[in-house]
DNA sequence: CGTCTGGTTGATACGACTCAAATTTGGTGG
DNA sequence: CCACCAAATTTGAGTCGTATCAACCAGACG
């Protein structure tokens, strides 16, 4: 399987994910800039539904994705499985995770993906004496754990109507932060059976609640592509509030003036 | 109402918890204490079933649980609640929140809740040349969206029977962390209408889930104690692995040494 | 061309919900 | 100390959303 063809999603917007959505915190320098890029000269390639780091594993590097999805999920004895985050460019997998021993989740590839694989002492570097990128990451980090509250939230009380229609609400608007998506359009990589695993459903429900967001006419999803119709109707109906992703910001909170 | 009787659960560990929880990440030293200490003058009394932050607030103080129970929940327009963190003593609320905005969450008492406000002028004399303390905050941090994770897979994949185990077998290792629970034995002031706000089922269904947790002799509860008959037992079912709590520090990470 | 993965459809089963009411508990005031 | 009230728990009967199981189909790949 040749996947080299440039991601589609390329169209909106070339360049790097990271500095725009920490960007959209506060306005980095450019000295904020270069450092950013230069952690991430350390690129690993990894090609869809393999692992890059597994549950029980030392954690070693901070993980920043430059392109593609990747998933975070977690297993059961019983073989079940559950998808707990989902991973657009633009997301570091998990700042500061080296002060714990193990993880305690999974993380793979649903796309091919470009991740840049960052040192404990690159960290220290990036942060010291930058505190608009510090802030920035513990902004990234805050946003992370809302997202995951508000999922909390989506398995615990929406029907699995609401539930997909949040989801594909939920990863537009994260898409479109960071110049991947635009009228109502974007990559989609996830298959049905992704979808399941995120909510909890199984497949054959989420196929089933698919075609009825459908023949609502919310939207259109083929062949990786996902074309919201209504926004507007759609976060209506599946409750979608975006403040838990913390995007009222705009680059005003802090300033660079160099 | 008054409620100014000492909580039984005293009994286990009369000294502050906070200390106790961090203590379990890096021996703390005994400046380290006395910072700490400093931090937790600034106290405020929460009614049982009163909002400690709505909704909507701009967040101003981070708030640190010295004593009772509390819970973070979010609600939807048509009305339905979904608990989606429960804070014992030596849970902070929310480290560094200020950084947002809004809160995308409300936080209550469960009892009569003892907090300590924390400015984040304080946060900042807490962390600043403690490069201890700053660890363990950020491992405060790690854990608790490592907890929020496992709360997602548990709505996600887990039966009624499993996911009340879980949340039960949880309460229990947080506790026992802080020295509040021993001997299978803890309070425990959750309704069961708060544990089906908790676990996304309804609280009929909790209701009969319990007496089958009772019927195979997991577990005793009533007056607000939990007696967990077979621990062992009772994770085997509910397929509790306790990796995601990261107790396995035993303050051996970082040794102070004045 | 055959195989495989992802998507679709149909029939049936069951876990959890809903609604409604009874019972118990704990706190309050006479 | 008892009567009362509200909150919490318990029980019963009926329903519904989602799971399960089992095929079948379509397109991509080798």
């Amino acid at each position: 399987m040749t996947l080299l063809t440039v991601d589609p999603a390329f169209q909106f917007n070339p360049g790097p994910a990271v500095a725009t959505k920490l960007d959209a915190f506060a306005k980095l320098s450019s000295t904020d800039r270069a450092a950013l890029a230069k952690i991430t000269q350390n690129v690993r390639f990894i090609d869809p539904r393999r692992d890059l780091i597994s549950e029980g594993d030392k954690p070693r590097y901070v993980h920043l994705v430059l392109d593609g999805w990747g998933a975070r999920y977690k297993s059961l004895p019983d073989g079940k499985r559950q998808i707990v985050s989902i991973f657009v460019p633009g997301d570091f997998c998990d700042v500061n995770v080296y002060i714990l021993r193990h993880t305690d989740h999974s993380i793979s590839a649903i796309t091919r993906l470009k991740v840049a694989l960052i040192t404990p002492e690159e960290m220290n570097a990036l942060t010291e004496g930058r505190p608009r990128i510090t802030q920035a990451l513990w902004w990234h980090e805050l946003v992370s754990t809302a997202i995951q509250r508000e999922w909390t939230l989506n398995l615990g009380q929406r029907t699995a109507y609401e539930r997909l229609g949040h989801l594909l609400v939920e990863l537009y608007v994260r898409l479109r932060a960071v110049g991947r998506a635009r009228d109502g359009r974007c990559d989609f990589p996830l298959t049905q059976n992704d979808l399941a695993d995120a909510t909890g459903l199984t497949a054959v429900h989420v196929n089933r609640t698919l075609q009825e967001l459908r023949r609502d006419n919310l939207i259109e999803l083929e062949r990786k592509q996902l074309h919201i119709l209504h926004l507007e109707r759609l976060m209506d109906v599946s409750m979608f509030n975006p403040n838990y992703l913390h995007l009222d910001h705009e680059g005003r909170h802090l300033d660079a003036n160099d």
